[in-house]
DNA sequence: TTAAGTGCAAAATCTTTGCAAATGT
DNA sequence: ACATTTGCAAAGATTTTGCACTTAA
């Protein structure tokens, strides 16, 4: 598999070492489009890394421009790979992202870029969020499967 | 002032008492425009208010669409006075925020309306929030003045 | 009067810090 | 070999819970 050179790749080009902890952290959140919390990570992780390892794997992380920090609905940090992460040290991700009331899984809508806000006189734009809360597709599916049943 | 019994009539529409601390938190931030954070408001309130009382009063609040709550960088709940809480129940603040990241201040910009996001198939939306980060119009001008000074 | 709200103490979480030991280059 | 990274213990910060007391209606 090449990911694993990929991310070897990605830790050098941002000098930080290879190790195991950030391999199987970049290995996790790559596999998925969604982004994770620290405690989902944990859980997946197991007790083989220790918590404090983690939090600062994903600080580090997100100051290199690997990952973004996503705040769900409680304001809980939840981590993605940034898809421009090979592009530069910019901290850019600039794409929508949707949180699941039900299910609270965060999604990185990549294909969704947020539109230009023309902000007041006299305000800066560093970076824009826009988070959109509602019922996700895996859920809405769900829904609709339990009413067929409940009618049949 | 009739905010005060505005104030007043707004509790009893959501079946909550009239308490001095109901009273002082909704005056304190219907006086300004921006979202406060529980320990600013903590501070501003001084110890004449208990926290758990304050943490009890700005969720019940939010539960009842009264203030709306904004994620700072941080990840720290900020709470402004939800323009449209008169109207009705619903938590509804679709207006950008925008957060400064030198004063850490957060503007409701409610000219601003979040235009309208297409998402994919499947996935239907409750509520949105766009949060724009940068400089806000005053740290500009104290940097600009800053360089003024300068260079005479 | 009495249900709702408050204050205090204490628990439960979540996050950071300091430092010695381990690890990657 | 040496700077970086990790793990542990402990401190700090934040948020929640339980319960007796107080207060608005």
């Amino acid at each position: 598999m090449a990911d694993l050179e990929d991310f070897g790749d990605l830790l050098e080009r941002n000098h930080l070492k290879k190790t195991s902890t950030r391999l199987t952290v970049l290995g996790i959140l790559k596999s998925k489009r969604e982004a994770i919390s620290q405690p989902d990570l944990e859980k997946i992780l197991g007790k083989g890394v220790d918590r404090v390892t983690l939090y600062r794997t994903l600080s580090t992380f997100e100051e290199k421009g690997i990952l973004h920090k996503v705040l769900d609905l409680n304001g809980t940090a939840n981590y993605a790979f940034c898809s421009s992460s090979s592009h530069s040290h910019k901290h850019q991700d600039e794409h929508v992202h949707f949180n699941c009331t039900a299910c609270l899984t965060v999604y990185c809508l990549d294909e969704l870029k947020i539109p230009i806000v023309n902000l007041p006189i006299g305000y800066s734009s560093q970076s824009i969020n826009l988070i959109v809360y509602g019922i996700c597709n895996s859920c809405n599916e769900k829904a609709t499967d339990y009413l067929k049943k409940k009618n049949n």
